[in-house]
DNA sequence: AGAATAGTGTCTGTAAGACATTATGAC
DNA sequence: GTCATAATGTCTTACAGACACTATTCT
């Protein structure tokens, strides 16, 4: 280690107590980057993956779709989820989502009004009880088809290489975890959850193994009740109190 | 959706083109909060993880440990990992480290000047090649072990929440991929990587199927050398060009 | 020879994949 | 009855775990 000779100089410059040095910080003292909260919503209906984008009313990329997103709102959000959520709930009136961060983005491009910084939420919302709500400062809201990773709309900023990150994230955890089941209304069927989990891998999953799998994880309990759309019946099932996102062990493989 | 009779009125009131708009931008018109980039930098030597740490020479929590960190240079990062590349190789003069983004924690409450995010990242150092560097604003730099995701030292700020997080994301990894190897020196045995992932996920691995594992990864190439240490020498390996990350099917469950 | 570490052989257990079969309802 | 969807039976395959065994060096 280095000997500072001028050490003691550069400490006693400082103020002796934490409280003095808080009473003469000055948080514009230095420059900070600008710092938001997007969201890639997803829910499955109509046998796609769906992602929620936004209009922007507002320069920069004004006019462009983009993903949910705001600034902190230093006063009123405690937290960054605090952000995601009341966004969410703006948009869409969900007020229980499945949130999980994904990412942060920091860099000095991708915004042209200099450095900004992106926390990146993903959310899954059940196709049910979802009211899209335009206004605060959105010109217009909706559901884009996902294919790929991608949707048609040119999107702002960074967004189109954000949600095909995020897309790709969701797809690869959707092979060892219970995720799916947050797509899902309250009581559904094995079946159903199987085609959402083959819609958001993009691939065929046997159905004997599906069923082993869900229910060995003993995550699931039967409602007594059936649903009647259809031919045979097929057992309603809903998730059990310990509300937690279930691990297995393995991966599912993706047939052929 | 809603109908919005001001809505034109609220357009208009904004500049027409997104260069008026850039050229009227104000970055302090809102309040920022402060955004940091901290690692948590782990390396395991004397059968022991480890995890680096400095203390701070400077108000808030003045001579408290803390996690390698700083804030983003808006002049000279060009992005979050530079910030952290940068400051790594301030305290420790490695240059090609594994980093990995982990989470960003933003709060009021983290840090008493208000409102403050970090992006955390991680990062894997092999024993050799690691010169610590003091100054730059740390009285002292060291490795402290890490027992159960701790630290006897107390950190600063949120640091031990963090660290314990951190810990488990790195334990729960290593047991489905490849990480470890970014801890060996170039040439290693498969036993000296064995007790590293045995280290790290604090549990005992069967031999034959850690060799297995590893061998039908087919990431390793043998360098045709042997360490010479002990009784039988043994193969020495080394990472096969394909640099990255090798993802397991199946996670390693732990014995007994 | 004996100790210590490196490395193999081989059996069991578990869960995924494949796919044939049976079950239950609508018509 | 036929059709469609729900659900089960059961065989194969892949790979982790257990553990006994052999191999190579040192003293």
């Amino acid at each position: 280690m280095r000997n500072f000779h001028n050490y003691k100089v550069m400490v006693t410059l400082q103020p002796d107590t934490e409280k003095q040095f808080l009473k003469d910080y000055n948080p514009n003292d230095f420059d900070r980057p600008s710092t938001a909260v997007d969201s890639v919503i997803y829910s499955v209906f109509d046998d796609e993956l769906h992602v929620l984008i936004v209009k922007r009313a507002n320069h920069p990329f004004r006019d462009y779709w983009s993903l949910v997103g705001g600034y902190v709102d230093l006063q009123n959000d405690t937290d960054l989820i605090d952000t995601a959520m009341r966004k969410l709930i703006e948009k869409t009136g969900v007020k229980t989502p499945y949130l999980e961060q994904f990412n942060t983005i920091g860099n000095k491009t991708r915004d042209p009004r200099g450095w900004s910084i992106t926390t990146v939420y993903f959310a899954l919302l059940p196709v049910d009880s979802i009211t899209l709500e335009a206004g605060h400062g959105a010109q217009d809201i909706k559901w884009a088809k996902l294919t790929n990773g991608k949707v048609k709309e040119k999107l702002a900023f960074d967004h189109d290489a954000i949600l095909k990150a995020c897309t790709k994230r969701l797809r690869d955890k959707v092979l060892y975890t219970s995720l799916p089941i947050h797509l899902m209304p309250e009581k559904f069927t094995l079946n159903g959850l199987q085609r959402v989990y083959e819609i958001i891998i993009d691939n065929k999953i046997d159905h004997k193994s599906f069923r082993r799998r869900l229910l060995n994880a003993d995550i699931l309990e039967e409602t007594g009740e059936m649903q009647k759309t259809g031919r045979r019946p097929a057992m309603l099932y809903k998730l059990k109190k310990s509300n937690e996102t279930f691990f297995f062990l393995r991966n599912l493989e993706g047939s052929q």
